[in-house]
DNA sequence: CAGTGGTCTAGACCACCAG
DNA sequence: TGGTGGTCTAGACCACTGG
């Protein structure tokens, strides 16, 4: 196939570093008349290798070679220590709470939570920034028996030490992992622009009952970040 | 932007159940004259759909609705009881040697394992199978000073018989994740015929040395199959 | 065979960016 | 202003599928 063509000759420039890290490529007419193709199969080939993030783009400037070899690393399991790992590389880390409001548990969430149908669930949509740039979008739900209105607040902002406060013991943990491309919405709170893959992780929190204690989604924007988990045994 | 209000309608049909799970929806040809526009265009918004799961395409037949509510669950952590759990769900499970080399470790390599350059590394190529559906595909490698090559036949077929027999003490996991699209080599394998993304875990594991006893790239195939890792504290 | 998706063409007009 | 990428058109030919 054509298109296959240049992505291979794009990927072979690349990797002679013929085109440097960071550094513009050839236009996307410039490599029409190399391989005597039309502009839409030189673009089909150029979204192949952004979506494979080899390439980014930039409306009115060109194609570039994107740089994968220095993404900053972020550790899943070092929530509390995130601001100070963060000073470590120079960097600001910051959370921002996008909403927190009150809602309906329908089926997939009461199924989830293993609660009724339509019983009260709080919602808190947080998202974390670092260097101001968005990085990861959390979705929690958390039943209201679990949670007054009035502490809220402090679980939102500080899960962790409300957990610790309050001396719940956290028994055991469910992960999914599943890498998506993300829909508009998504795109939208991570500032994503192509359709390149996020990765997705759906946490279920159990402190002892078979009620979970808590269901998070999180959506990780592995632009320019990497995320790294550390089990100790 | 047309293609957008074609996602859009497609979403919206397949919500209400026009569109039904597994059913095949309207022919390019005909959302061309719907929205009285090009193919190239129906196509792209159908393209969107695909790589974001919620379409499938067959050739000669059209364009399916895809049932992502019945994925089956294969459980990260249990390597040991995988065939087990298998079994309850009427499942045959089997893994496949696919290749096993040894290597020269290049830069990439040697800075991982914390070796130096060009020492030599067990290279084993795995793919697990269920259903004769390959699912998982693995690379795992392993220093040749930790692993004798009369011993690889053992640690390739059953590495967490062999590290306990061996009376080997897990001391620490770094785990990395990321959502990709895999190139051609990584879709042969795992049997992907579009762009749509997988799951890659990259793990290092320490046994107490500050240099890893090895490290393992596994590629998940999240079509029928979703990934969970259970923690227990 | 007719209908489907898979690939590709040779244009077009637009918005954006730099000089 | 000229060059870049972003979107779209109206065709074309092909390979695959089912009846």
């Amino acid at each position: 196939m054509k298109v296959d063509e240049i992505v291979e000759y794009i990927l072979k420039r690349i990797e002679k570093e013929d085109y440097k890290k960071g550094e513009k490529i050839e236009s996307e007419n410039q490599l029409c008349q190399r391989f005597s193709v039309s502009r839409m199969t030189v673009r089909k080939a150029i979204e192949n290798l952004v979506q494979r993030n080899y390439l980014y783009r930039e409306h009115g400037k060109g194609t570039f070679v994107k740089d994968n070899a220095n993404k900053i690393s972020v550790f899943l399991n070092e929530i509390i220590g995130f601001n100070e790992r963060a000073k470590k590389y120079n960097l600001k880390a910051e959370t921002k709470i996008l909403n927190s409001k009150i809602i309906k548990a329908d089926k997939n969430l009461s199924e989830r939570l293993k609660i009724t149908k339509n019983s009260m669930v709080h919602c808190i949509e947080k998202l974390r920034l670092i260097n101001s740039e968005p990085v990861v979008y959390e979705i929690s739900y958390i039943s209201k028996e679990y949670l007054s209105s009035n502490e809220i607040n402090y679980f939102s902002t500080a899960k962790s030490e409300y957990i610790s406060s309050k001396n719940i013991k956290i028994k055991k943990m469910e992960k999914e992992f599943i890498g998506i491309i993300p829909d508009y919405r998504i795109r939208k709170k991570l500032k994503m622009k192509d359709l390149v893959p996020v990765f997705k992780q759906e946490v279920l929190t159990f402190t002892g009952t078979e009620k979970p204690f808590d269901f998070t989604v999180t959506f990780y924007n592995q632009d320019r970040y990497k995320f790294i988990e550390i089990i100790q045994k």
